[in-house]
RNA sequence: GGAGAAAUGGCCGAGUGGUCUAAGGCGCACGCCUGGAAAGUGUGUAUGCCUCAAAAGGGUAUCGAGGGUUCGAAUCCCUCUUUCUCCGCCA
Protein backbone atom coordinates (compact mmCIF):
# COMPACT_ATOMS: atom_id res chain seq x y z
CA UNK A 1 0.00 0.00 0.00
CA UNK A 2 0.58 3.62 -0.39
CA UNK A 3 2.24 6.02 2.45
CA UNK A 4 0.86 8.07 4.59
CA UNK A 5 4.04 10.00 3.88
CA UNK A 6 3.37 10.45 0.20
CA UNK A 7 -0.21 11.08 0.45
CA UNK A 8 0.49 13.93 2.95
CA UNK A 9 2.91 15.25 0.69
CA UNK A 10 1.99 14.76 -2.60
CA UNK A 11 -1.84 14.53 -2.70
CA UNK A 12 -2.12 16.40 -6.08
CA UNK A 13 0.43 14.25 -7.48
CA UNK A 14 -0.91 10.61 -6.37
CA UNK A 15 -4.16 11.41 -7.64
CA UNK A 16 -2.65 12.48 -10.88
CA UNK A 17 -0.55 9.18 -11.34
CA UNK A 18 -3.55 7.12 -10.03
CA UNK A 19 -5.82 8.40 -12.96
CA UNK A 20 -3.17 7.05 -15.45
CA UNK A 21 -4.52 3.72 -13.96
CA UNK A 22 -8.19 4.79 -14.54
CA UNK A 23 -8.87 5.32 -10.56
CA UNK A 24 -10.31 8.18 -8.63
CA UNK A 25 -8.86 8.93 -5.60
CA UNK A 26 -9.47 12.14 -4.50
CA UNK A 27 -12.12 11.85 -2.34
CA UNK A 28 -10.82 8.11 -0.47
CA UNK A 29 -7.26 10.50 0.10
CA UNK A 30 -9.27 13.27 1.34
CA UNK A 31 -11.01 10.91 3.89
CA UNK A 32 -7.49 9.34 4.85
CA UNK A 33 -6.42 12.56 5.67
CA UNK A 34 -9.08 13.01 7.55
CA UNK A 35 -8.96 9.98 9.69
CA UNK A 36 -5.10 10.82 9.95
CA UNK A 37 -5.81 14.28 11.43
CA UNK A 38 -7.37 12.35 14.11
CA UNK A 39 -5.61 9.33 14.50
CA UNK A 40 -2.93 12.08 15.68
CA UNK A 41 -4.21 13.97 18.00
CA UNK A 42 -6.17 11.24 19.91
CA UNK A 43 -2.68 9.71 20.06
CA UNK A 44 -1.16 12.49 21.20
CA UNK A 45 -3.41 13.34 23.94
CA UNK A 46 -4.06 9.17 25.01
CA UNK A 47 0.14 9.57 25.32
CA UNK A 48 0.19 12.36 27.92
CA UNK A 49 -2.45 10.86 29.62
CA UNK A 50 -0.75 7.44 30.35
CA UNK A 51 2.42 9.42 30.99
CA UNK A 52 0.47 11.10 33.68
CA UNK A 53 -1.17 7.16 34.87
CA UNK A 54 2.25 6.29 34.74
CA UNK A 55 3.59 9.01 37.03
CA UNK A 56 0.87 8.18 39.89
CA UNK A 57 1.51 4.78 39.47
CA UNK A 58 4.55 5.65 41.15
CA UNK A 59 3.65 7.94 43.50
CA UNK A 60 1.09 5.97 44.61
CA UNK A 61 3.79 3.02 45.29
CA UNK A 62 5.71 5.32 47.36
CA UNK A 63 3.04 6.18 49.43
CA UNK A 64 2.31 2.67 50.23
CA UNK A 65 6.03 1.52 51.21
CA UNK A 66 5.81 5.16 53.58
CA UNK A 67 2.36 3.31 55.16
CA UNK A 68 0.23 6.96 54.32
CA UNK A 69 -2.72 4.71 53.18
CA UNK A 70 -5.44 7.62 53.06
CA UNK A 71 -3.59 9.68 50.34
CA UNK A 72 -2.89 6.73 48.43
CA UNK A 73 -6.44 5.86 47.79
CA UNK A 74 -6.96 9.40 47.32
CA UNK A 75 -4.35 8.98 44.11
CA UNK A 76 -6.63 5.99 43.37
CA UNK A 77 -9.75 7.55 43.05
CA UNK A 78 -8.00 9.90 40.74
CA UNK A 79 -6.13 7.93 38.99
CA UNK A 80 -9.46 5.65 37.88
CA UNK A 81 -10.62 8.65 36.09
CA UNK A 82 -7.59 9.24 33.91
CA UNK A 83 -7.70 5.34 32.99
CA UNK A 84 -11.26 5.07 31.97
CA UNK A 85 -10.34 8.17 29.88
CA UNK A 86 -7.17 6.05 28.35
CA UNK A 87 -9.44 2.99 27.63
CA UNK A 88 -12.21 5.03 25.88
CA UNK A 89 -9.15 6.44 23.57
CA UNK A 90 -7.43 3.47 23.12
CA UNK A 91 -10.19 1.76 21.76
CA UNK A 92 -11.04 5.08 19.58
CA UNK A 93 -7.86 4.77 18.42
CA UNK A 94 -8.21 1.44 17.22
CA UNK A 95 -10.94 1.87 15.55
CA UNK A 96 -9.59 4.73 13.44
CA UNK A 97 -6.65 2.74 12.27
CA UNK A 98 -8.95 0.05 11.47
CA UNK A 99 -10.89 2.40 9.00
CA UNK A 100 -7.76 4.07 8.38
CA UNK A 101 -5.95 0.85 6.93
CA UNK A 102 -9.15 -0.40 5.24
CA UNK A 103 -9.31 3.03 3.10
CA UNK A 104 -5.54 2.96 2.66
CA UNK A 105 -5.41 -0.48 0.90
CA UNK A 106 -8.08 -0.02 -1.62
CA UNK A 107 -5.31 2.71 -3.41
CA UNK A 108 -3.31 1.20 -6.22
CA UNK A 109 0.32 1.60 -6.66
CA UNK A 110 1.16 4.90 -8.38
CA UNK A 111 2.04 3.67 -11.89
CA UNK A 112 5.73 5.06 -12.59
CA UNK A 113 6.36 8.09 -15.06
CA UNK A 114 6.65 6.32 -18.23
CA UNK A 115 3.88 4.22 -18.11
CA UNK A 116 0.98 5.16 -20.75
CA UNK A 117 -2.43 6.23 -20.09
CA UNK A 118 -4.76 3.67 -21.58
CA UNK A 119 -8.01 1.53 -21.12
CA UNK A 120 -6.74 -2.09 -21.85
CA UNK A 121 -4.80 -4.67 -23.60
CA UNK A 122 -5.02 -2.52 -26.65
CA UNK A 123 -3.55 0.26 -25.93
CA UNK A 124 -0.14 -1.12 -24.55
CA UNK A 125 2.99 -0.52 -26.10
CA UNK A 126 5.25 -3.18 -27.70
CA UNK A 127 9.01 -2.37 -26.67
CA UNK A 128 10.78 -4.97 -28.86
CA UNK A 129 10.29 -7.92 -30.64
CA UNK A 130 12.84 -11.00 -31.78
CA UNK A 131 12.33 -14.92 -33.13
CA UNK A 132 11.04 -15.05 -36.57
CA UNK A 133 7.38 -16.85 -36.83
CA UNK A 134 7.36 -20.03 -38.25
CA UNK A 135 5.62 -21.41 -41.82
CA UNK A 136 3.73 -24.40 -40.85
CA UNK A 137 2.98 -27.76 -42.61
CA UNK A 138 -0.65 -27.20 -44.23
CA UNK A 139 -1.80 -29.28 -41.98
CA UNK A 140 -0.96 -28.13 -39.00
CA UNK A 141 -2.86 -29.00 -35.94
CA UNK A 142 -3.48 -26.83 -32.41
CA UNK A 143 -1.93 -27.73 -29.51
CA UNK A 144 -5.06 -30.01 -28.03
CA UNK A 145 -5.17 -32.00 -31.19
CA UNK A 146 -1.33 -32.92 -30.89
CA UNK A 147 -1.28 -33.22 -27.59
CA UNK A 148 -4.30 -36.23 -28.40
CA UNK A 149 -2.19 -37.16 -31.32
CA UNK A 150 0.84 -37.83 -29.31
CA UNK A 151 -1.21 -38.60 -26.20
CA UNK A 152 1.10 -36.57 -24.08
CA UNK A 153 -1.67 -34.48 -22.44
CA UNK A 154 -5.08 -35.74 -21.25
CA UNK A 155 -7.70 -33.01 -20.97
CA UNK A 156 -10.41 -35.63 -20.26
CA UNK A 157 -9.16 -36.92 -17.59
CA UNK A 158 -8.24 -34.40 -15.88
CA UNK A 159 -12.10 -33.23 -15.66
CA UNK A 160 -12.46 -36.60 -14.66
CA UNK A 161 -10.04 -36.13 -11.85
CA UNK A 162 -10.65 -33.02 -10.33
CA UNK A 163 -12.33 -30.81 -12.84
CA UNK A 164 -12.10 -28.47 -16.53
CA UNK A 165 -8.53 -26.71 -16.15
CA UNK A 166 -6.53 -29.68 -14.15
CA UNK A 167 -4.75 -31.12 -17.51
CA UNK A 168 -2.99 -34.66 -17.21
CA UNK A 169 0.76 -34.40 -18.40
CA UNK A 170 1.55 -38.49 -19.34
CA UNK A 171 4.79 -39.53 -21.04
CA UNK A 172 7.12 -37.55 -22.82
CA UNK A 173 4.19 -34.48 -21.90
CA UNK A 174 5.07 -34.88 -18.35
CA UNK A 175 8.69 -35.06 -18.91
CA UNK A 176 8.96 -32.22 -20.90
CA UNK A 177 7.33 -30.05 -18.24
CA UNK A 178 9.86 -31.63 -15.79
CA UNK A 179 12.68 -30.40 -18.46
CA UNK A 180 10.89 -26.78 -18.77
CA UNK A 181 10.97 -26.64 -15.20
CA UNK A 182 14.66 -28.14 -14.52
CA UNK A 183 15.88 -25.66 -17.53
CA UNK A 184 14.41 -22.43 -16.06
CA UNK A 185 15.83 -23.15 -12.46
CA UNK A 186 19.08 -23.87 -13.59
CA UNK A 187 18.77 -20.74 -15.75
CA UNK A 188 18.03 -18.84 -12.86
CA UNK A 189 20.94 -20.33 -10.48
CA UNK A 190 22.89 -19.16 -13.09
CA UNK A 191 21.87 -15.83 -13.17
CA UNK A 192 22.46 -15.90 -9.15
CA UNK A 193 18.94 -16.47 -8.13
CA UNK A 194 19.00 -18.62 -4.92
CA UNK A 195 16.77 -21.64 -5.27
CA UNK A 196 13.50 -22.16 -2.98
CA UNK A 197 11.16 -24.70 -2.70
CA UNK A 198 8.27 -22.65 -0.71
CA UNK A 199 4.86 -23.73 0.55
CA UNK A 200 1.84 -23.65 -1.89
CA UNK A 201 -0.41 -23.21 0.77
CA UNK A 202 -0.39 -19.49 2.81
CA UNK A 203 -2.18 -17.92 5.79
CA UNK A 204 -3.63 -14.79 5.50
CA UNK A 205 -0.84 -12.23 6.77
CA UNK A 206 1.03 -13.67 3.57
CA UNK A 207 -1.97 -13.63 0.99
CA UNK A 208 -2.20 -9.68 2.69
CA UNK A 209 1.66 -9.13 2.27
CA UNK A 210 1.95 -9.58 -1.66
CA UNK A 211 -1.90 -7.72 -2.29
CA UNK A 212 -3.53 -10.30 -3.25
CA UNK A 213 -6.07 -10.21 0.04
CA UNK A 214 -8.00 -8.54 0.56
CA UNK A 215 -8.33 -7.26 -2.82
CA UNK A 216 -8.54 -10.42 -4.81
CA UNK A 217 -9.66 -12.76 -2.47
CA UNK A 218 -12.10 -14.31 -4.88
CA UNK A 219 -9.23 -15.39 -7.73
CA UNK A 220 -7.99 -17.43 -4.91
CA UNK A 221 -8.57 -21.36 -3.85
CA UNK A 222 -9.40 -21.16 0.10
CA UNK A 223 -9.30 -24.52 2.21
CA UNK A 224 -11.78 -22.93 4.50
CA UNK A 225 -10.95 -25.69 7.33
CA UNK A 226 -7.34 -24.14 8.31
CA UNK A 227 -8.12 -20.80 6.78
CA UNK A 228 -5.25 -21.34 4.29
CA UNK A 229 -4.88 -19.94 0.30
CA UNK A 230 -3.59 -22.14 -2.34
CA UNK A 231 -0.89 -20.00 -3.73
CA UNK A 232 -1.77 -18.24 -7.44
CA UNK A 233 2.08 -17.72 -7.95
CA UNK A 234 5.05 -18.30 -5.60
CA UNK A 235 5.82 -14.67 -5.64
CA UNK A 236 3.81 -14.68 -2.52
CA UNK A 237 5.57 -17.29 -0.40
CA UNK A 238 8.82 -16.50 -1.86
CA UNK A 239 8.32 -12.48 -1.50
CA UNK A 240 6.77 -12.98 2.31
CA UNK A 241 10.30 -14.37 3.34
CA UNK A 242 11.06 -11.54 3.81
CA UNK A 243 8.10 -10.23 5.33
CA UNK A 244 8.70 -8.08 8.73
CA UNK A 245 12.53 -8.11 8.58
CA UNK A 246 14.79 -5.72 8.21
CA UNK A 247 17.92 -5.47 6.08
CA UNK A 248 21.18 -3.61 5.86
CA UNK A 249 22.28 -2.59 2.86
CA UNK A 250 24.84 -4.82 1.79
CA UNK A 251 22.22 -7.58 1.58
CA UNK A 252 21.41 -6.24 -1.45
CA UNK A 253 20.29 -7.53 -4.07
CA UNK A 254 18.42 -10.71 -2.28
CA UNK A 255 17.74 -12.65 -5.63
CA UNK A 256 15.19 -15.87 -4.83
CA UNK A 257 13.92 -18.48 -7.82
CA UNK A 258 11.03 -21.12 -6.96
CA UNK A 259 8.91 -23.28 -9.04
CA UNK A 260 5.80 -24.02 -7.48
CA UNK A 261 2.51 -25.14 -9.38
CA UNK A 262 0.14 -22.22 -9.58
CA UNK A 263 -3.79 -22.37 -8.40
CA UNK A 264 -6.16 -19.46 -10.36
CA UNK A 265 -9.93 -20.23 -9.97
CA UNK A 266 -10.29 -17.52 -13.08
CA UNK A 267 -13.62 -16.34 -11.74
CA UNK A 268 -15.29 -15.03 -14.77
CA UNK A 269 -13.34 -15.65 -17.38
CA UNK A 270 -15.33 -19.12 -18.44
CA UNK A 271 -15.83 -19.07 -22.24
CA UNK A 272 -13.08 -17.25 -23.79
CA UNK A 273 -9.62 -18.49 -24.86
CA UNK A 274 -9.92 -21.29 -22.29
CA UNK A 275 -9.04 -24.22 -25.01
CA UNK A 276 -6.02 -26.11 -24.25
CA UNK A 277 -3.57 -25.12 -22.09
CA UNK A 278 -4.59 -21.26 -22.52
CA UNK A 279 -5.94 -21.05 -19.10
CA UNK A 280 -5.81 -23.44 -16.47
CA UNK A 281 -6.96 -23.76 -13.21
CA UNK A 282 -3.49 -25.42 -11.92
CA UNK A 283 0.20 -24.95 -13.71
CA UNK A 284 3.15 -24.59 -13.59
CA UNK A 285 5.65 -21.82 -13.45
CA UNK A 286 9.22 -21.00 -12.26
CA UNK A 287 9.38 -17.16 -10.51
CA UNK A 288 12.09 -14.90 -10.02
CA UNK A 289 12.27 -12.51 -6.89
CA UNK A 290 14.49 -9.54 -6.38
CA UNK A 291 14.45 -7.42 -2.88
CA UNK A 292 16.11 -4.41 -4.04
CA UNK A 293 17.69 -1.00 -2.78
CA UNK A 294 15.11 1.92 -4.17
CA UNK A 295 17.87 3.23 -6.29
CA UNK A 296 18.43 -0.21 -8.39
CA UNK A 297 14.94 -1.20 -8.82
CA UNK A 298 14.67 -0.20 -12.27
CA UNK A 299 18.31 -1.38 -13.09
CA UNK A 300 17.04 -4.72 -11.64
CA UNK A 301 14.19 -4.74 -13.61
CA UNK A 302 15.62 -4.41 -16.59
CA UNK A 303 18.25 -7.19 -15.81
CA UNK A 304 15.08 -9.11 -15.30
CA UNK A 305 13.27 -8.40 -18.54
CA UNK A 306 16.66 -9.54 -20.36
CA UNK A 307 16.73 -12.57 -18.01
CA UNK A 308 13.18 -13.76 -19.58
CA UNK A 309 14.12 -12.68 -22.98
CA UNK A 310 17.26 -14.67 -22.97
CA UNK A 311 15.10 -17.92 -22.06
CA UNK A 312 12.22 -17.00 -24.74
CA UNK A 313 14.90 -16.58 -27.27
CA UNK A 314 16.89 -19.80 -26.55
CA UNK A 315 13.69 -21.75 -27.12
CA UNK A 316 13.73 -20.16 -30.56
CA UNK A 317 10.01 -18.94 -29.96
CA UNK A 318 8.55 -15.79 -31.87
CA UNK A 319 7.99 -13.45 -28.99
CA UNK A 320 7.15 -9.64 -28.32
CA UNK A 321 7.73 -7.32 -25.08
CA UNK A 322 4.86 -5.30 -24.10
CA UNK A 323 5.12 -2.59 -21.76
CA UNK A 324 1.21 -2.60 -19.91
CA UNK A 325 -0.55 0.81 -20.31
CA UNK A 326 -2.00 2.36 -16.94
CA UNK A 327 -5.21 0.35 -17.45
CA UNK A 328 -3.79 -3.34 -17.84
CA UNK A 329 -1.69 -2.59 -15.24
CA UNK A 330 -1.97 -4.76 -12.35
CA UNK A 331 -3.03 -3.16 -8.45
CA UNK A 332 0.41 -3.22 -6.95
CA UNK A 333 2.50 -2.75 -9.74
CA UNK A 334 4.49 0.52 -10.52
CA UNK A 335 5.69 -0.62 -13.85
CA UNK A 336 5.21 -4.28 -15.52
CA UNK A 337 6.49 -6.00 -18.93
CA UNK A 338 4.42 -8.37 -20.24
CA UNK A 339 5.99 -11.27 -22.52
CA UNK A 340 3.98 -12.98 -25.31
CA UNK A 341 4.87 -16.03 -27.48
CA UNK A 342 3.53 -16.35 -30.80
CA UNK A 343 1.86 -19.61 -31.13
CA UNK A 344 1.48 -20.53 -34.34
CA UNK A 345 -1.59 -22.93 -35.30
CA UNK A 346 -4.05 -20.97 -33.41
CA UNK A 347 -2.22 -17.76 -34.64
CA UNK A 348 -2.39 -16.07 -31.32
CA UNK A 349 0.06 -14.01 -29.18
CA UNK A 350 -0.28 -16.11 -25.36
CA UNK A 351 1.46 -14.21 -22.29
CA UNK A 352 3.59 -16.12 -20.51
CA UNK A 353 5.56 -14.05 -18.66
CA UNK A 354 4.72 -10.59 -16.46
CA UNK A 355 7.58 -8.88 -14.62
CA UNK A 356 6.78 -6.24 -11.74
CA UNK A 357 8.30 -3.50 -10.02
CA UNK A 358 6.11 -2.90 -7.17
CA UNK A 359 8.70 0.03 -5.41
CA UNK A 360 7.51 0.00 -2.09
CA UNK A 361 3.93 -0.91 -2.58
CA UNK A 362 4.35 -4.58 -1.24
CA UNK A 363 7.26 -3.64 1.21
CA UNK A 364 5.08 -1.12 3.04
CA UNK A 365 1.91 -4.09 3.73
CA UNK A 366 5.43 -6.50 4.18
CA UNK A 367 6.96 -4.28 6.96
CA UNK A 368 10.04 -5.13 4.98
CA UNK A 369 12.81 -2.19 5.23
CA UNK A 370 16.61 -1.05 5.25
CA UNK A 371 18.40 0.08 7.59
CA UNK A 372 20.98 2.45 6.41
CA UNK A 373 24.74 2.97 8.26
CA UNK A 374 24.85 6.55 8.23
CA UNK A 375 21.58 8.11 9.00
CA UNK A 376 20.31 5.16 11.21
CA UNK A 377 16.87 5.31 9.79
CA UNK A 378 14.72 2.70 8.40
CA UNK A 379 13.51 2.81 4.74
CA UNK A 380 11.31 0.33 2.91
CA UNK A 381 12.85 -1.69 0.04
CA UNK A 382 11.74 -2.23 -3.25
CA UNK A 383 9.97 -5.46 -4.75
CA UNK A 384 10.39 -7.32 -8.03
CA UNK A 385 9.04 -10.42 -9.66
CA UNK A 386 8.41 -12.20 -12.81
CA UNK A 387 7.30 -15.51 -14.41
CA UNK A 388 10.70 -17.22 -16.01
CA UNK A 389 8.40 -18.64 -17.09
CA UNK A 390 5.17 -20.15 -16.96
CA UNK A 391 4.53 -23.67 -18.60
CA UNK A 392 1.60 -24.35 -20.24
CA UNK A 393 1.32 -21.63 -23.14
CA UNK A 394 5.31 -22.39 -23.49
CA UNK A 395 4.05 -25.75 -24.30
CA UNK A 396 1.34 -24.63 -26.21
CA UNK A 397 3.46 -22.55 -28.79
CA UNK A 398 6.42 -25.45 -28.48
CA UNK A 399 3.94 -27.83 -29.48
CA UNK A 400 2.44 -25.77 -32.55
CA UNK A 401 5.79 -24.06 -33.49
CA UNK A 402 7.36 -27.23 -33.80
CA UNK A 403 5.51 -29.50 -35.15
CA UNK A 404 6.94 -31.42 -38.56
CA UNK A 405 5.45 -34.49 -40.48
CA UNK A 406 8.38 -36.50 -38.06
CA UNK A 407 7.07 -34.94 -34.94
CA UNK A 408 7.19 -32.23 -32.68
CA UNK A 409 11.11 -31.46 -32.17
CA UNK A 410 12.48 -30.50 -28.65
CA UNK A 411 14.87 -27.35 -28.59
CA UNK A 412 18.20 -28.19 -28.19
CA UNK A 413 18.75 -26.47 -25.05
CA UNK A 414 16.10 -28.72 -23.80
CA UNK A 415 17.08 -32.30 -24.69
CA UNK A 416 19.55 -32.71 -21.85
CA UNK A 417 16.81 -32.43 -19.88
CA UNK A 418 14.13 -34.69 -21.82
CA UNK A 419 16.62 -37.18 -22.49
CA UNK A 420 14.46 -36.98 -26.26
CA UNK A 421 14.68 -34.94 -29.68
CA UNK A 422 11.28 -35.48 -30.66
CA UNK A 423 7.88 -36.28 -29.32
CA UNK A 424 6.67 -38.55 -32.13
C1' G B 1 -5.02 -36.36 18.58
C1' G B 2 -3.64 -36.84 24.33
C1' A B 3 -0.21 -35.44 28.62
C1' G B 4 3.71 -32.33 30.35
C1' A B 5 7.47 -28.31 29.81
C1' A B 6 8.83 -23.89 27.53
C1' A B 7 8.76 -18.92 24.57
C1' U B 8 12.82 -12.50 27.35
C1' G B 9 16.90 -7.80 22.93
C1' G B 10 21.10 -9.79 16.78
C1' C B 11 22.40 -14.52 19.86
C1' C B 12 22.90 -17.01 24.84
C1' G B 13 20.74 -16.09 29.41
C1' A B 14 19.06 -13.83 34.58
C1' G B 15 14.66 -11.99 36.21
C1' U B 16 7.92 -15.09 40.55
C1' G B 17 4.05 -7.62 41.71
C1' G B 18 7.11 -1.30 42.50
C1' U B 19 14.67 0.04 42.81
C1' C B 20 13.04 -3.31 35.15
C1' U B 21 15.07 2.88 32.71
C1' A B 22 15.45 -5.77 31.57
C1' A B 23 21.36 -8.08 35.10
C1' G B 24 25.43 -10.69 32.95
C1' G B 25 27.81 -12.77 28.73
C1' C B 26 28.60 -13.24 23.34
C1' G B 27 28.42 -10.69 18.79
C1' C B 28 28.70 -6.02 16.23
C1' A B 29 30.26 -0.58 15.72
C1' C B 30 33.39 3.34 17.25
C1' G B 31 37.48 4.99 20.41
C1' C B 32 41.87 4.16 23.69
C1' C B 33 46.12 1.01 24.10
C1' U B 34 49.79 -1.30 20.08
C1' G B 35 55.07 -0.74 15.20
C1' G B 36 50.61 -3.70 13.35
C1' A B 37 47.26 -7.21 15.25
C1' A B 38 45.39 -10.16 19.33
C1' A B 39 44.50 -9.51 24.38
C1' G B 40 42.98 -5.59 27.53
C1' U B 41 39.89 -1.31 28.17
C1' G B 42 35.91 2.55 27.45
C1' U B 43 31.43 3.98 24.99
C1' G B 44 27.43 2.67 22.09
C1' U B 45 24.24 -1.08 20.09
C1' A B 46 15.77 -2.84 18.86
C1' U B 47 11.07 -1.39 16.47
C1' G B 48 6.33 1.28 15.78
C1' C B 49 3.61 5.63 16.85
C1' C B 50 3.14 10.83 18.93
C1' U B 51 5.78 15.56 19.67
C1' C B 52 9.64 18.92 17.24
C1' A B 53 10.59 22.85 10.66
C1' A B 54 14.63 19.13 10.93
C1' A B 55 18.21 16.99 14.04
C1' A B 56 18.93 16.49 19.16
C1' G B 57 15.67 15.67 22.86
C1' G B 58 11.04 14.25 25.13
C1' G B 59 6.48 11.04 25.49
C1' U B 60 4.19 6.26 24.66
C1' A B 61 3.78 1.11 23.40
C1' U B 62 6.23 -3.56 22.63
C1' C B 63 9.56 -9.57 27.10
C1' G B 64 5.52 -15.37 21.38
C1' A B 65 0.08 -13.10 20.13
C1' G B 66 -4.56 -11.35 22.10
C1' G B 67 -7.58 -10.42 26.37
C1' G B 68 -7.97 -9.85 31.90
C1' U B 69 -6.68 -8.85 37.36
C1' U B 70 -4.03 -4.58 39.82
C1' C B 71 -2.84 2.14 41.67
C1' G B 72 1.29 -0.65 39.26
C1' A B 73 2.58 -6.86 35.24
C1' A B 74 8.35 -9.80 31.79
C1' U B 75 6.40 -11.67 36.63
C1' C B 76 -0.52 -13.46 38.46
C1' C B 77 -5.17 -15.38 35.50
C1' C B 78 -7.69 -16.82 30.64
C1' U B 79 -7.54 -17.94 25.28
C1' C B 80 -4.56 -18.85 21.08
C1' U B 81 0.13 -19.88 18.37
C1' U B 82 4.81 -22.09 18.10
C1' U B 83 8.87 -25.21 19.98
C1' C B 84 10.65 -29.40 22.97
C1' U B 85 9.72 -34.28 25.65
C1' C B 86 6.54 -38.59 26.17
C1' C B 87 2.20 -41.42 24.23
C1' G B 88 -1.04 -42.56 20.00
C1' C B 89 -1.47 -42.58 14.61
C1' C B 90 1.24 -42.38 10.13
C1' A B 91 4.42 -41.72 4.42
Amino acid sequence: MLTLKVLQENKEYVIERLAVKNFKAENLINQILELDQKRRSTQNSMDSNQAELNKLAKEIGELFKNGKQTEANELKNKNAEIKNTVKIQGDELASIEKQLNSILVQLPNLPHKSVPAGKGADDNKEIRSGGSIPQLPENALAHWDLAKKYDIIDFELGNKLTGSGFPVYKGKGAKLQRALINFFLEEAILAGYTEYLPPILVNEDSGFGTGQLPDKEGQMYHVGIDNLYLIPTAEVPVTNIYRDVILSVNDFPVKMTAYTPCFRREAGSYGKDVRGLNRLHQFDKVEIVQIQHPEKSYQALEEMVNHVENLVKSLNLPYRILQLCGGDMSFTSALTYDFEVYSAAQDKWLEVSSVSNFESYQANRLKLRYKDENDKKTTLVHTLNGSALALPRIVAALLENNQTNQGIIIPEVLRKFTGFDRID
